[in-house]
DNA sequence: AGATATACATTATCAGACAATCAGAATGAG
DNA sequence: CTCATTCTGATTGTCTGATAATGTATATCT
């Protein structure tokens, strides 16, 4: 047997919509044509354009206002976090996976930072003053919100922000785990996290690179069971 | 002025759905009251239920089948990737990030694709198939399809699926550029493909990496100008 | 017992209607 | 003329009701 799964009408409408938004090269703010002339022009009927419409309004890629219309949306990840957060229905890809995912984005994205690091001094002193305030900080949930914070710092101060939107992402995959741990699984991350951007600092990328490998698999064996 | 805004009604499910999971604690692939059920439940209409059921599905919350009902669902890196290639890092990013991004997730799966190749020999074998593909090939569409399935398939030996997810989301906003190239530029990298896989044969990783960055910045001088 | 056909529950899609809301035009007052 | 107010048209928000498509389970026949 083929699996073949019926298409449904508004998968075709997510898609167009999409296409129509892309080849127009419609950017953040600007109108749709509304409700009626898109179903017509879809050939579908006006409730099948809204379930895909209002479908992609959680992602904020369009946005529409009673009275106004339909606009195209700024997609912003914080909202998607908040959808994708609670926990019960995340389970993609094996743990391994994604650990790794992250070792590949984070330490492929550190010769970029120590470059920068070598033209711009406040990208180190930033950094710094972060792990400051971990190591000022007493309270379990704030190190989650801290750490989770300092490895986006750390790969925007590459100055690569596709990985950092992807870095985003990944995140939410993991922020059941992080809340799994104990306040002493955090301690030794403190100084993991200050001898990675020393290391940087010096424009010892390999140095760099390893403590990094380290600080991300030393969780391997705390957070819950693979797959 | 308050900023205050209609609460809509399908966002209101939307949050009482979510809530109705995690109360429940409802894994992947439990059953949810039908449709009219839940409408009456939540005291809506059943059309707002289905605004609301029909957004989460998007992101695979929930999932519904005709003649079955609603289940919950597994929300996959794949499927939000999928849908978020609007988002403003990606649509923003210079040619130079988007290529450096490139160069940092191809780059850093090459020693789990190198790892996997040791352990099966068919990886090889495949890949080297695709390079023959791409030689006989004198179509310079077909061209640009090879050589993103190449590409595509690399990191897909590496094992590791949220990078390649990525990886497609990238590939879209290189799209236009590819078209722009003539064929004698697509010439020298039949064999710089072969050259790679060569080396990740024999374990030579960073041979491999040396070829591969090469590989992805002959391009640079040729596609469009930076930003 | 096994295969086939039927019945039932459920979602998918449609059409039409009315209410709520907003932006801008028309109107009026000063 | 300028500003505030009202009105109007456009557009989305929500509802009701109905029909088609689909998958599961039951019942039926061989």
């Amino acid at each position: 047997m083929t699996a073949i799964q019926r298409v449904k009408i508004r998968d075709v409408v997510v898609e167009r919509l999409k296409k129509y938004i892309t080849a127009g090269c419609l950017k953040p703010g600007d109108r749709l044509p509304n409700e009626t002339e898109l179903a017509e022009q879809f050939g579908v009927s006006r409730l099948s354009l809204r379930e895909a419409t209002k479908a992609l309004e959680l992602f904020g890629i369009v946005e529409s206002k009673t009275g106004v219309g339909l606009t195209v949306g700024t997609v912003c990840l914080e909202r998607v976090t908040e959808h994708l957060g609670f926990h019960p229905a995340l389970q993609n890809g094996s743990h391994q996976e994604l650990l790794d995912t992250r070792v590949v984005v984070e330490i492929g994205a550190l010769p970029y930072t120590a470059k920068r690091m070598a033209e711009d001094p406040t990208v180190y002193e930033n950094l710094c003053k972060r792990v400051d305030d971990f190591r000022q900080t007493r309270d379990l949930q704030k190190w989650i919100e801290l750490d989770i914070a300092f490895h986006r710092a750390l790969l925007d101060a590459s100055g690569l922000a596709p990985l950092v939107a992807f870095n985003d992402l990944l995140q939410i995959f993991f922020q059941r785990f992080r809340d799994s741990l104990k306040k002493a699984d955090w301690l030794p991350g403190i100084e993991a996290h200050q001898r990675i951007i020393d290391a940087l600092h010096n424009q010892n990328v390999a140095l760099a690179t390893e403590e990094l490998r380290q600080h991300i698999e030393y969780h391997k064996g705390r957070m819950g069971v693979p797959v």
